[in-house]
DNA sequence: GACACTTACTTTCGTCATGAAAATATTAGG
DNA sequence: CCTAATATTTTCATGACGAAAGTAAGTGTC
């Protein structure tokens, strides 16, 4: 198949600073990168002149960027070459298979998805080979492969145990590196899409950030220090037992009035259905709901009750700069948003600063590109695996 | 007063990062501080050297440390010498100052508490400044004074905002300095305690970590990555408007089922005494309904019932390794300990790790040993003043 | 007791990242 | 053309570090 593309690595700890300074927080002069890093205007002409020479950055056109012209020698911004390699991002679901072509700067140039017929896994990969070779034929210069999938995956390679596909110890990445000859990154699909907002999206550049998806399940994804945080619960799903109501409603999963009882699309198809015999989707209970029928009304804004306050509880312990909320369920905003606000409200002190809260619908090809972002980050700037010392204790 | 103590500031780096390691962590051979540092043999030797001859650290006996001995030349452990200066913390109560002299290891060697009988700036300084000269003659090596104050404190020098001594803007580090020639640290005292904790205590070696304390009000403090998150509430006061059970009972502070309305100490007394009519201390309560008063139990069983879900939320969303309960209404812990461990578990997943808990009674001599704790980090081992940056944003 | 072996620590030396300062480049404004 | 302003490059000294070799101080074996 392809050739293994050529990588510029290995990236010093001074020069990975400035291309990943540069890839997230866009076209930067040196003298602006040497503010931003704390390091001297020498340094930065030391640093960035072998990632100029390897191709990874450019000087860009010089007119463009400073809309003032000021007094003094003009900067010289520098830029990513993003299109100078490509990435493959995968999500697997239970019945499909979603992949994204992404740039440097995790930007979606193409899109291809395939039906999952199969659980084996030696067939999942063979499909990921498959699409990968495909998707490669028209992008020659690929560096690496990134794959969300739903479920506890070990050292970014394999997947320790994942419900849906039934799998145990499978090692997803060595199947694929086999099958295409280029490096492989698996990760918990959560948390790929929690690093590609951290690094492109609405996380950039803070500090404590939290990411809750709604969709068929919840996802929640804190990220500290610019680093996310793994957690326990990703092979389990989050939130059967963030009991918001005690008395709420009572559905197939989550205990009764969970986050996931109330919140989720199954939960609140099922509640709406049981009450009223008929099957709706998502979609038309929200437009019911805005449209006043009192019985999805009930639902909706329960379920906006019910984000609010676990909107305010997070907000209360973790003290994030912002929370975004994504998945495909987060349309419940636009319907409930007043809901959620008041909630939010009631469980916050009155004077405390406002929740940052930011809205993004999200499909399976964000969750794809997710996965390409954590390949960007392992493959091109030796982000370091975390996972082996993530609950390792470190001194104050 | 006494003379300027002599600093050994200051430390480079390197120096700073073994003298914390050989603080926080007990005695240390170089190779051990060699390993947990990530530095190589050699660099110990450079960076002991200079402690050793400051007098900061010491060569301990050698026979001591190793119950097991191996092959070889027999390590030699360093230790801090914890004696060779000491603090003074000061927690500022409504109506009392609790004062304690401390090691350098924050062992406290002396206490001494004074009423307050003034809120005026000028004449708590004065008070602070008598104390320290009074603590001071017993404990010449005096290196710095720390202050833990209610309320919101900025740079550790300003109480921006204090509802209890009814505050603002009042520099109480410059006013204390003037008195005493002593360089002095002010911080919340909630604050302080974590700090302590956090390096001395519960929390030691870290990373994620959770401080909860219950007494005349509730505090909450998170530590991320060692280090301490400023809060926006700390001048408001914790918890009155977490709600909890929204059902719950409702008393003269906090939201009706609040964490306030239903865990601190005043409002467990409210309760009580609305239902009774009897006017009854906090350990009464206790004590009646370990001994089965059936309405002090059921008191005390809403409040373990209540703190239960506290920290489950906590730990769902926070995720740290361990949470400290202190403060002085943590006795409800023995008595409903049962409550609280079914609150726990009814709102975690079955299958999540138990949750870390720890419970420390804890009295104002604690608090006041917090503050000493910041005047060592600050003064001692330069410890950086990180509030300007709190909320500063950087790069993933 | 001589010897090998093991582990801890020290010394020496070369490397490398860094900042300071001076030099150079490139613009605007007179 | 000259000066001021700003950006970048060059040069050089410093200092932190690791590798490797050397020294120290014990145990185990014969």
């Amino acid at each position: 198949m392809t050739a293994l593309a050529a990588s510029w690595l290995p990236l010093s700890a001074g020069e990975r600073a400035v291309a990943i300074e540069v890839l997230v927080h866009g076209p930067l002069s040196r003298t602006d990168l040497a503010r931003r890093l704390g390091l001297s205007a020498g340094s930065l002409t030391r640093l960035t002149k072998p990632l100029i020479e390897s191709g990874l950055l450019v000087e860009t056109a010089e007119g463009a960027a400073l809309p003032e012209a000021r007094q003094g020698r003009p900067s010289q911004p520098l830029d990513i070459v993003a299109e100078s390699r490509t990435f493959l991002g995968f999500k697997i679901t239970d019945d499909m298979v979603y992949g994204v072509v992404t740039t440097l700067r995790s930007d979606i140039v193409a899109r291809h998805d395939r039906p999952l017929t199969s659980h084996e896994p030696e067939r999942v990969a063979d499909l990921l080979a498959e699409m990968a070779d495909e998707l490669a034929g028209r992008h020659p210069s690929l560096a690496g492969i990134g794959i969300g999938v739903g479920g506890l995956v070990e050292h970014q390679a394999v997947v320790g145990e994942s419900p849906f596909l039934l799998w145990r110890d499978v090692p997803l990445a060595g199947l694929v590196e086999e099958r295409t000859g280029l490096p492989v990154v698996v990760e918990n699909d959560v948390a790929a899409l929690v690093e590609a907002e951290t690094w492109f999206g609405a996380g950039r550049g803070l500090d404590r950030f939290v990411v809750l998806t709604i969709g068929a399940g919840l996802g929640y994804g804190l990220v500290l220090g610019g680093t996310r945080v793994r957690s326990g619960e990703e092979d389990r799903g989050f939130g059967r037992h963030w009991i918001i109501d005690p008395g709420g409603p009572l559905t197939p999963t989550g205990e009764r009035g969970s986050a996931v009882a109330m919140l989720t699309i199954p939960a609140i198809r099922y509640q709406v259905q049981a009450a009223t015999g008929r099957e709706v989707t998502y979609e038309q209970i929200l437009a019911e709901a805005a449209a006043g029928d009192p019985m999805c009304a009930r639902v909706i804004g329960e379920a906006g009750r019910a984000l609010g306050t676990l909107v305010a509880q997070i907000t209360n312990f973790v003290m994030p700069q912002k929370i975004l909320l994504a998945g495909e369920g987060v349309g419940l905003m636009e319907v409930a948003g007043r809901a959620v606000d008041d909630a939010v409200r009631a469980n916050r002190h009155p004077l405390a600063a406002p929740v940052p809260l930011e809205t993004k619908v999200s499909d399976f090809h964000d969750w794809a590109r997710g996965a390409a972002v954590l390949a960007i980050q392992v493959l091109v700037l030796g982000a370091a695996d975390s996972s082996t010392q993530s609950d390792q204790l470190h001194g104050p």
